[in-house]
DNA sequence: GCTTGACCTGGAGCGCGCTCCAGGTTGAAG
DNA sequence: CTTCAACCTGGAGCGCGCTCCAGGTCAAGC
């Protein structure tokens, strides 16, 4: 059982996020004091690791929310998660190589001011 | 010498993102015909292959334009330009390590997907 | 009992990076 | 000479993912 607070600094995802979640129904089912307050548990939690996890990747919202729904409608739709998960990691793992080829890319050119950065220099460079 | 469309074609920007850079200053001093039409140079087309390779990495429009006015103002400014890119460059490391990161927990989401996916499966699941 | 800070809701606003549109011009091909 | 696709400009609009705000409620500590 987590304050608000508590579950916004475990996630990583602010006060004002973690509500926008739930208002768009990709986090649902949160419990609440009887003040109203929210009451995080560690399967909310769990979901929010989730979160942040395809976050960090680049996964679009609207594709969580799909997930998420999935999940809500039971076991029966197991392979069907499994499924977007495998086609996001696909991407994933096209996006890792896209940034390696550019960093690979930004370090020669850093290489190429090394070269450059003597007395006597000569670039107007790109 | 290159057409816009050609231009956009070689660098990977749509015709209006070209545009959108010389408005914003990003890309300065492309040439025109007598009637007004753009014409990218080789040398543009450098700097485009370089935005290309920034924004890939995540660099914000304005530590390009930043970049790009270093360059203009001349030779002197080299060091600076240099130490941006190196800047720059460690985020992108950064990134990179968290993307692997977050991939892995993905991976690691996916396998246990598989030993789940036999007949009598039980789980309510993140 | 009072204070104070964490929390609530609904809704507006924002920063980024384009993208699209209207209305007009250009220029190569037929 | 006509056509038509590619291009021009200025400016509005958009999609995303939050972020902020007003105005109010709650509850732990003194």
């Amino acid at each position: 059982m987590y304050a608000p607070s508590e579950a916004a600094r475990r996630s990583g995802f602010s006060l004002d996020t973690l509500r926008y979640y739930e208002k768009i129904g990709l986090l649902s089912g949160v419990g609440r004091t009887s003040g109203g307050r929210r009451v995080f548990t560690d399967d909310d939690l769990g979901w929010l690791v989730l979160f942040r996890c395809l976050r960090d990747t680049g996964m679009p919202i609207a594709q969580m929310c799909r997930y998420a729904e999935l999940a809500r409608e039971g076991e029966h739709t197991a392979a069907e998660r499994k499924a977007l998960l495998e086609e996001h990691a696909a991407r994933v793992e096209e996006q890792m190589r896209l940034l390696q080829r550019q960093y690979d890319h930004l370090r020669e050119k850093i290489r190429y001011y090394e070269t450059v950065t003597g007395p006597a220099e000569a670039t107007a460079l790109p």
